[in-house]
DNA sequence: ATCGGTTGCTCAATCGATGTAGCAAAGGTA
DNA sequence: TACCTTTGCTACATCGATTGAGCAACCGAT
């Protein structure tokens, strides 16, 4: 209290008379089994109160083998969805006693490691990984470690994994779409529902575009290969190729799928140059949510991704302490 | 490496033939002041990398009395400025070499406390508060511990703070929106620029007020202490506010200095019902930013709030391990 | 008076890394 | 040969909390 440095359980054993074991055993909650007098557990209370005594995890840490540190690794926070995953985390860890640590690892697979090795060397009690670029690498160190892991957003097939029902969410925003259209014609690519954003090759794009490719095939919408603009995540490169889009067509498509909200944005930058009435004859939508979006001056259907739901269900098998590969996948919201 | 427990420096002390301080000093750059001989570093640091080892750094932390952790506790996440803030703060903790530790500590001063505390008690080298509720009572927490702090966002008197200009770019935003304005007249209170949104007490909107008092009055504009309507900051509030400034008014005011992300997204959903050519004869301004929100049906001034310059500064505070107040106000940019 | 059982505590080892103090061997000088 | 210096390492205490083992005092029963 009043030299200012931190006291341990060394000082308030010698201001109470009494030994660092009692006091340790006073102030957890195991002074019954260890047989100590109340009276003497609230004396010792009293005074690591008065003391403002407050235990030294790393110590703690240390003895028991675990550190009441909840890891989280994600790539970045300028992404409503990771966000809201990371606010969802730290209520989840909480709920458990467990203090959130949230690590930015950016999306390069090297950092990532690192962080996920930095937190299993802090014996982090368990480990959430969201939008791993190479899970792989990450599961076997915390493997290693015999650490509780999962994933989120990306999967990861040697590990308990959570994600977006993305074929299901593309599948339903491709019906709603449709529906909202007129009945697109082969013979017209003007009257077709386009799919913009996103990589090929990376599994949340695929299953999305999968979802997009059979609805459309189901409902006799799919014409040519050129309905799917999977042209990246930046808002730039969406703007440009529905830029190009537009020039082609000679006009707005009749609909338009958008995928991630990073590539809305650029689609918004190049309707904003557009004559109100062109817009109001196309359909839009776009996997992902952002409240601001739905203030747009045209209707837009937007899939949120549950990153409560998500989060949830990714600490149901951190807390059933799985190992075992265990793929979820949580529905989507359809707004 | 086989038996997926982790190694210990006295597991690589045994397989390399050497002590445990010899591989200690091996595997830090302490090898050449408590002379080793190369060789001898070299074999022991082949074998901790066989064994894939990392050094327990709860151990370390207890023994140096530090702990490689960046502490940053936070209100929320779902505020695009504290995103940006944490980002910017896991860049800086990393490039210290430190481990970004963000706790999301919600609005409550209690739980701050709880959380700080809880940081405090895993020795991390540095605090950053972010939104403090009472900071008064975090900063003694610090102190006592003699934790190197600073908060941001909002300040503490008694400890190096880093704000937002709120008065600067006030005035600013006030300035851009009355001359974007016909010149208003005090005999109509449609034709008057509105303060919406925040809290009068709060430091942060206390300092926009006035800045929009100031330069409102310097404008010859202010004519009624009811062109400031603190509603607070949630979205439902501000929705309502104007609602009702609408139906007294039987219009849309000539313009309007939405405060704060929260209270615009209110505003848009109570303009969206309105018809187009009401809103265009108005000018409106916030003071926060968000992409999304530049896209809207109107041209809409934002004032950004600078994360990235404020956590630098945040960090020379560090850095600089001043316990000392000292208030650094952080110019925002105009949109 | 002795024994067994309970009560209320203390002792000392432990977790893993660090760092000071110091030891033994080799080399150099007188 | 005795003495000092340098080299290359090891021993051990330390950080603070936890916990198994164990000790002393006391009670009641034999």
């Amino acid at each position: 209290m009043k030299s200012g440095q931190k006291s341990t359980i060394y000082d308030i054993a010698r201001k109470a008379g009494a030994s660092p074991s009692a006091v340790s055993a006073a102030l957890s909650d195991k002074w019954k089994q260890r047989r100590l007098k109340q009276e003497t557990v609230e004396r010792i209370r009293q005074i690591a109160r008065d003391e403002g005594y407050s235990a030294n995890l790393q110590a703690r840490g240390l003895r028991k083998a675990e550190s009441g540190l909840a890891g989280m690794v994600l790539p970045d926070h300028e992404n409503r969805f990771f966000a809201e995953l990371s606010q969802q985390f730290a209520r989840e860890a909480h709920a458990r006693g467990l203090c959130p640590a949230i690590v930015h690892a950016g999306r390069e697979a090297d950092a990532q490691l690192r962080s996920v090795e930095s937190l299993i060397a802090y014996s982090v009690d368990l480990l959430m990984i969201a939008g791993a670029t190479e899970p792989l690498e990450l599961a076997y160190a915390c493997r290693k470690a015999r650490v509780r892991h999962v994933f989120v957003d990306h999967p990861c097939i040697e590990a308990p994994s959570v994600v977006t029902d993305n074929t299901a969410g593309a599948t339903k925003l491709t019906q709603t779409l449709l529906n909202d259209m007129e009945a697109p014609s082969a013979s017209d690519p003007t009257t077709w529902l386009y799919f913009l954003g996103g990589e090929q090759h990376l599994p949340a794009s695929a299953e999305r575009i999968l979802g997009f490719r059979q609805e459309t095939k189901a409902s006799q919408a799919l014409f040519d290969p050129e309905q799917i603009l999977a042209c990246g995540y930046e808002s730039e490169k969406a703007e440009k190729a529905l830029a190009a889009l537009h020039a082609r067509l000679g006009q707005l498509p009749a609909g338009l799928f958008v995928n991630s909200i990073g590539c809305l944005e650029g689609v918004l930058r190049f309707l904003s140059r557009l004559p109100e009435g062109e817009i109001s004859k196309s359909t839009f939508g776009c996997f992902d949510y952002d409240p601001f979006a739905t203030l747009s001056r045209f209707p837009l259907r937007m899939v949120r991704q549950r990153a409560d739901l998500m989060v949830g269900e990714a600490f149901r098998q951190l807390d059933a302490g799985a190992f075992e590969p265990n793929l979820i996948r949580v529905p989507t919201q359809l707004i």
